[in-house]
DNA sequence: CCCTGATTCGC
DNA sequence: GCGAATCAGG
């Protein structure tokens, strides 16, 4: 009734330079356009003229975040549901607990691990700053800002939408909507991006000389 | 094996 | 113009 089979219409055309300038993949792309393969998308790519992508135009795009638009973002569930993660994010070989740092003010809290939240009892009143991210003093400056970097273009998928091979570092507050992971292709055998498991794994060696 | 983009070429 | 098949590479 409508459409006639998949085509490459101003609209679906605007989503994929938009997609492709923000540095999605074209696989990405694909997935997000629906009716079209990473083939057809490279292909299009190719045919627009707008091939190496360089980093520029990456940082041209990237819409703030919430931005409230029609457009196609994936829905997320906002639901704080104790649903078991289908794809556990902890139970990863990571992170030694670093030796007792004698920082005395540095109250012997958490590792760099992130994920670990317990939704079971009380949802961490908005507010608390329970959520992962890791003590920053134990991570070079260099690659958090590496990790906010991706954090910005984050797929934001929701729980139910993590796969064995997108990114499952937790951002923002589980006890608000305004919660996500990460999303972006993981390393293979890691739960993380690279800049997130630059982030999660820290060799002990490289926390040692930071703190020298 | 997972994934990436690049290229070719029949349609 | 389109995109599957294929190539080259990480």
């Amino acid at each position: 009734m409508e459409r006639q089979i998949m085509s490459w219409t101003d609209e679906r055309v605007e989503t994929l330079k938009r997609m492709w300038a923000e540095g999605q993949s074209a696989s990405q792309i694909a997935k997000e356009l629906g009716g079209v393969t990473r083939n057809a998308v490279i292909g299009k790519v190719h045919r627009l003229g707008l091939s190496n992508r360089t980093e520029e135009a990456a940082e041209v795009a990237p819409a703030p975040v919430a931005a409230p638009e029609p457009a196609p973002q994936p829905v997320q569930a906002a639901a704080p549901k104790p649903a078991a993660p289908a794809a556990k994010p902890q139970a990863e070989p990571h992170l030694r607990v670093v030796e007792p740092a004698p920082k005395a003010e540095e109250p012997a809290d958490e590792p760099a691990a992130p994920v670990a939240f317990n939704p079971r009892r009380n949802i961490i009143p908005a507010g608390q700053p329970l959520p992962p991210q890791p003590s920053a003093n134990e991570i070079s400056p260099e690659t958090l800002a590496s990790a906010r970097e991706i954090e910005k273009r984050s797929r934001k998928l929701s729980l139910m939408e993590l796969t064995e091979r997108t990114c499952k570092w937790p951002i923002g507050d589980p006890a608000t909507d305004k919660f996500w992971f990460c999303g972006m292709p993981s390393q293979a055998g890691k739960p993380y991006c690279e800049a997130h498991v630059s982030v999660a794994f820290q060799p002990m060696s490289a926390r040692r000389d930071r703190r020298r």
